[in-house]
DNA sequence: CGATTGCGAGAAACCGCTTTCACGGAAAGC
DNA sequence: GCTTTCCGTGAAAGCGGTTTCTCGCAATCG
């Protein structure tokens, strides 16, 4: 059942139709520059009368060489369904296919280093890989070892060993705190995210260091930690208005948590932004749809996407890269 | 600057090893009945002994089958950007996988028939090919007369023409609007999304029947259409109350057109649900999220995509195929 | 002016798997 | 008992590009 498809063009109709052997057809094609340019010309002229377009799998065969560059997403709790990991994509999948290259997406449990997963990526399958919140980095060690160009979107733990692209989660996370004092806040708290996670870790920095440059040190009561979810928030948020008295203002590590923590504000009687002024982060679709318009820390999420592939088509040129840092933006509604 | 992939096994080694031809193994490797048990064991073993793994690339040359799917998405709006697509995409990905074939993400403006994506699709690149959100038919049509299997993820206007797989739309829809009159509403109005897609249509009809079954004819000023965004679900609110009075009850067309809508109830002094009843569809992040919490029709998004990938592989199999229209359900919230 | 160097270009081997074709032997038919 | 059919199997010819190797010719050198 395999498609019928029209009749393709190969390198023997160009060569003859353009008088030059395949092997001159090839190097025009793949941009050798020792060729005589009239015959440059005639290839190309060939090529389009004939509308020829190279076949991948043979290509793929003669050169090693599969234009696949894969996009690999843990599936553990369905991350993908987060917007934010489509949007990335999406910018990945366009700078590729600019760059004549094709996403392979891989939604999977990301399992061991010896998974069908691992044995794809080290099989040559693809010719690079794109990871996407990367908590174990057993299988990219042994990749990189193969020599397999990765970029990971998001810090990875160890920072130094991937070319990796991320936005500034403690720039967005400083700003936000910053700003939260200059609208008169006196006790700010912050909801965390996973501080396992460096992003989670980084948006506590940033907190803690604008709380810091504000003439404070932030209290211990002031910091509640949350996993992401809505839920967590809410519940973080209502341990701050328990212990942290006083509390006016707090920054949530993600909108998820910030829409949360303004339900827990809520059911407490307080009212935001009069009482308690709040900030997300991701100016993700809930932060608009919140009730007050959550105001939320921008990250360029396509340009995040795009920032991936061009580190990792710049790999596949063999050049150095170096790790992409996208700044962010502080994005004011009715929340602070 | 091609990844130094460890030593690969080729079918000579498989064959010296297993001590028959090449061409048995290839008939091992390929389910291919008419081998004596003994080889299909030594085949086998020789194979695991060797950690042996087919190159795609080689395979897809010789036998003119990929292994790949292209998943297409119509990059007009980043729609890809509703975490709906991307959910489903990670169904059929999965689902893809486990019957070893990969996902080719295409997110790309849906140009015309002679578009390089069109070109790609038709060089005989992918072995099927998924649309989501499909507009224009001739490009598919098109593919279909060289007969490459198609599968569509919603439903297409020349319904019979195509594979494809839905969400009962207008039961959704019915069974929404049917649970505002269970509720106590009197008069019903609608968002509708855009009515020249054929969920927007499908929604609109089965608010349209319910309402008739309540044994009324819904008025023309209970109606207002929306484009699914918030932006046009809070205008069409607006509009519904200033035209259609006692309004009591809205089925919004999705989540974020009720979640604009519950904003203009607000602006307007009412209150939701006391006042105004509202539901919208999808049972997206933003529903939950909401306050008061959206009650919605949800889909089940992730067997959407499932449904999408057996279909495909269905075709691949040569069978013939039928559509297919998943189930929605009604979940309650606060809102109605 | 003959010898060396350099460069553009073609012939042919090759990438790893699939598939056709032909063949030898066993089972079936006459 | 001998011919015909069937089945399992191997040899070999591709699939459509890429790349190495070689060669002829012109420019450069001594």
């Amino acid at each position: 059942m395999a498609a019928k498809s029209a009749p393709r063009a190969t390198y023997a109709e160009i060569a003859k139709t353009a008088a030059v052997s395949e092997a001159t057809v090839s190097r025009v094609l793949n941009g050798d520059e020792n060729v005589h340019p009239d015959r440059i010309k005639a290839v190309n002229s060939a090529v389009k009368k004939l509308g020829y377009k190279k076949h991948r799998a043979a290509s793929a065969l003669a050169s090693g060489r599969t234009g696949l560059i894969a996009v690999v997403i843990d599936d553990d709790l369905s991350i993908f369904a987060d917007p934010f990991w489509a949007t990335v994509t999406s910018g990945i999948s366009r700078v590729l296919m600019e760059n004549e290259l094709q996403t392979l997406l891989m939604v999977t449990p990301l399992e061991s280093v010896d998974g069908p997963v691992a044995h794809y990526l080290m099989g040559g399958e693809v010719d690079g890989a794109i990871f996407f919140q990367l908590h174990k980095d057993a299988l990219i060690k042994r990749l990189r070892k193969q020599n397999l160009p990765i970029v990971i979107t998001g810090t990875p733990h160890s920072r130094s060993d991937f070319p990796f692209v991320d936005t500034d989660s403690f720039g967005g996370a400083h700003a936000a705190t910053k700003h939260l004092f200059s609208r008169g806040c006196k006790q700010v708290g912050i909801i965390t995210g996973d501080i396992d996670t460096t992003a989670g870790a980084a948006r506590l920095d940033g907190y803690s260091q604008a709380y810091r440059e504000s003439g404070h040190v932030p209290s211990k009561k002031l910091i509640a930690s949350g996993d992401w979810s809505m839920e967590s928030g809410r519940a973080a948020m209502a341990r701050l208005l328990e212990k942290a008295e006083g509390i006016d203002g707090v920054f949530a590590s993600n909108d998820l948590m910030a829409v949360g923590a303004m339900a827990a504000i809520e059911e407490a009687g307080l009212r935001v932004p009069e009482d308690i002024k709040i900030i997300g982060f991701d100016d993700s679709v809930v932060a608009q749809a919140a009730r007050p318009a959550l105001t939320s820390v921008r990250q360029d999420i396509v340009a995040l996407g795009e920032a991936a592939a061009e580190l990792m088509i710049a790999q596949l040129r063999g050049e150095e890269v170096e790790p992409r840092i996208l700044k962010s933006e502080l994005v004011i509604r009715e929340t602070a």
